[in-house]
RNA sequence: GCGCCUGUAGCUCAGGGGAUAGAGCAUCGGACUUCUAAUCCGAGUGUCGCAGGUUCGAUUCCUGCCAGGCGCGCCA
């Protein structure tokens, strides 16, 4: 249990003991005790913690909300760490500790060093977390980019506090596009020598997919030998696979690296779409019309039944989906999380059918909806257009802001919020960007304790030295905001909220920032320097930890 | 028509049944002979989309409406 949590507990025992010894006296009335809620304020003149325990318990004891107040006040142990109590506001009961408390936090981070804030809340279940699933017939856009930023970081986090997540992206090289994409690049490969040749209506006209033709026409100048069949379905497999390649390099220079890429033609290839459907008929759950073989998803809360096999005798992608997560199950996965955009919110219910139509239930599959990203240039959206070729890639948007910043902005923000990314300001402005503001807080820190090495100033243990010189109001609030850590870490992985994480991590450069002007390190006296030695070096253990979560680096200098 | 998301400061966005609703950017003042000024200190702005309801208390929860985005395939 973390420091701050022993401490609230601490408080709320000390709480119930006076309620209880108000409700022995006959002082409080009531049916039942409702839980005890305390909190740290948002203010910090509301004290260290505070409870609205008052104004709850107000009706039930037909007493106004001081009152209540001041007779639990009234019956609170007067030993311990409280060092002040006052009823503040509507009835507001707010605490006022001793600051030993905090200094623990920094032994805990001593000890635990970037182990600290983690947990083993998710007692090792078995998660399985997928995300990008971009199609490989072309390179990944910005959404793509939000998911991978968010999708990977959800998986440090979780992986953080106790649960064993594995990364997967889907690869979908078995569908409609995928064919689309072999006949692009068949075309292109044959106007290479007759210019005359036709492009199919629907194919990609964009440039890569004719310099994927060019540079197949060296790796295999024979091609045309190959009847039309065996040709299109060698364009299907080599082209996508180079895109999977591209989108892997992408992503592993965006700091994500997926424990596994699965192949949707792996699927096929050993029967697992047949299997599946057997599964499902022998459950009764299909039923033929209209020359397709029906899924009754419906039974489960569906909107409408789904085709599973087609009249032309051809699966759905729905089909091969669910052979998909029934193979996440098999592999003992206790819990599927996918990160979809929005235009796939209408097929959650289809998919959660399917999970329960397999035996497991509703909430094995939790589904995660990011919204769309809006890039805008000189105040202008950035109308984009596959079709015709013209958008801006992830690789774009990464080479223009920077692996830090792009991830540090996607994740800034909630999930499910829409987002408007200024170009123009995150290239401008890059210097402004809050990720330079945290990574210049760790540099900074890393400057101190390098220039206190080249003295022969070591940074001491907490042992060594006398935390409580730590008093000035900005070291204080540090401290605080160490212990603040692995609540706020759980509290993100479980609520799949990230932004919490950069949120942090800016308040907390920001009290070091405050910090550092006000106080200084080296050149102060023996002990004193000695605790702000260990104030800062353990600062920086959870900057770089924080950081690492978000997947952005921590330079020793800038 | 039905479903999902969004609506909070000039802009981009947090927050959230409770105390005086916040941050960054932008604007305007200050602060470097001292561990990095990519920093700090200070200044101003709000009908929390609108209207009802629940509550001791609603910006937060509920309902309706308005506005914007997206989706409702034998596409993926």
């Amino acid at each position: 249990m973390s420091v701050l949590m022993r401490q609230k507990s601490e408080l709320i025992s000390a709480i119930e003991t006076a309620i209880q010894a108000a409700l022995d006296k006959g002082d409080l009335v009531v049916e039942s005790v409702p839980e005890v809620g305390l909190e740290v304020p948002r203010e910090k003149q509301h004290g260290d913690f505070a409870s609205n325990i008052a104004l709850v318990m107000a009706k039930p004891a037909k007493k106004a909300p001081r009152e209540v107040a001041q007779i639990i006040v009234e019956n609170l142990p007067t030993a311990g760490v409280i060092r002040d109590v006052e009823i503040a506001g509507p009835g507001f009961i707010n605490f006022f500790l001793s600051n030993d408390w905090l200094y623990d936090t920094l032994r805990t981070i001593e000890k635990e060093g970037e182990a600290y804030g983690n947990c083993e809340h998710g007692a090792g279940e078995k998660v399985l977390l997928e995300f990008v699933s971009a199609n490989p017939v072309g390179p990944m856009n910005v959404v793509n980019a939000r998911a991978a930023a968010v999708g990977d970081t959800l998986a440090r986090m979780m992986n953080a506090v106790g649960y064993a997540v594995d990364t997967e992206f889907y690869v979908n090289d078995a569908g409609n596009q995928a064919d689309i994409f072999a006949r692009s690049i068949e075309a292109r490969y044959q106007q290479l020598t007759n210019p005359d040749y036709p492009f199919p209506e629907d194919g990609y006209p964009a440039a890569y997919v004719q310099e994927l033709a060019e540079v197949l026409k060296k790796e295999r100048p024979d091609l045309l030998d190959l009847p039309l069949e065996e040709r299109l379905a060698f364009c299907k497999r080599w082209g996508t696979d180079k895109m999977v390649e591209m989108q892997k390099a992408d992503l592993q220079a965006y700091g994500v690296e997926f424990d596994l890429w699965f192949r949707e033609r792996d699927l096929h290839a050993r029967g697992a779409l047949e299997a599946v459907i057997d599964i499902l008929r022998q459950r009764g759950l299909l039923f033929e019309a209209e020359g397709a073989l029906w899924f009754k998803s419906t039974q489960f809360g569906d909107d409408k039944d789904r085709v599973i096999v087609k009249s032309d005798g051809s699966y759905t992608y729905v089909t091969a989906d669910i052979a998909y997560h029934h193979d996440k199950l098999q592999r003992g996965f206790t819990k599927l999380i996918n990160i979809w955009g929005p235009d796939h919110h209408g097929y959650i219910g289809r998919m959660k059918a399917a999970i329960q139509a397999l035996g497991y239930g509703e909430d094995t599959l939790e589904v995660l909806i990011l919204q769309y990203v809006a890039l805008l240039r000189d105040g202008q959206q950035v109308k984009m257009s596959k079709r015709a070729g013209e958008f801006i890639t992830m690789q774009d948007l990464v080479d223009e802001v920077g692996k830090d910043a792009a991830r540090f902005f996607f994740l800034n923000r909630s999930p499910e919020s829409h987002l408007d990314f200024d170009l123009n300001l995150a290239v401008e402005q890059s210097n402004e960007n809050p990720v330079f503001y945290v990574q210049y807080a760790h540099a900074r820190i890393s400057s101190i304790l390098r220039q206190g090495r080249e003295l022969g100033i070591e940074v001491p243990t907490c042992s060594e030295v006398d935390l409580s010189l730590l008093q000035h109001e900005t070291e204080l609030d540090l401290l605080k905001q160490l212990a603040a850590l692995p609540e706020e870490l759980l509290t993100a992985a479980l609520l799949r909220e990230p932004h919490r994480l950069t949120r942090y991590a800016m308040d907390l450069a920001g009290l070091f920032h405050s910090f550092y002007t006000a106080c200084h390190i080296l050149g102060e006296e023996e002990q004193l320097r000695a605790a702000r030695l260990v104030l800062v070096a353990n600062i920086r253990v959870v900057l770089r930890k924080v950081l690492g979560l978000l997947g952005v680096d921590a330079p020793e200098q800038m």
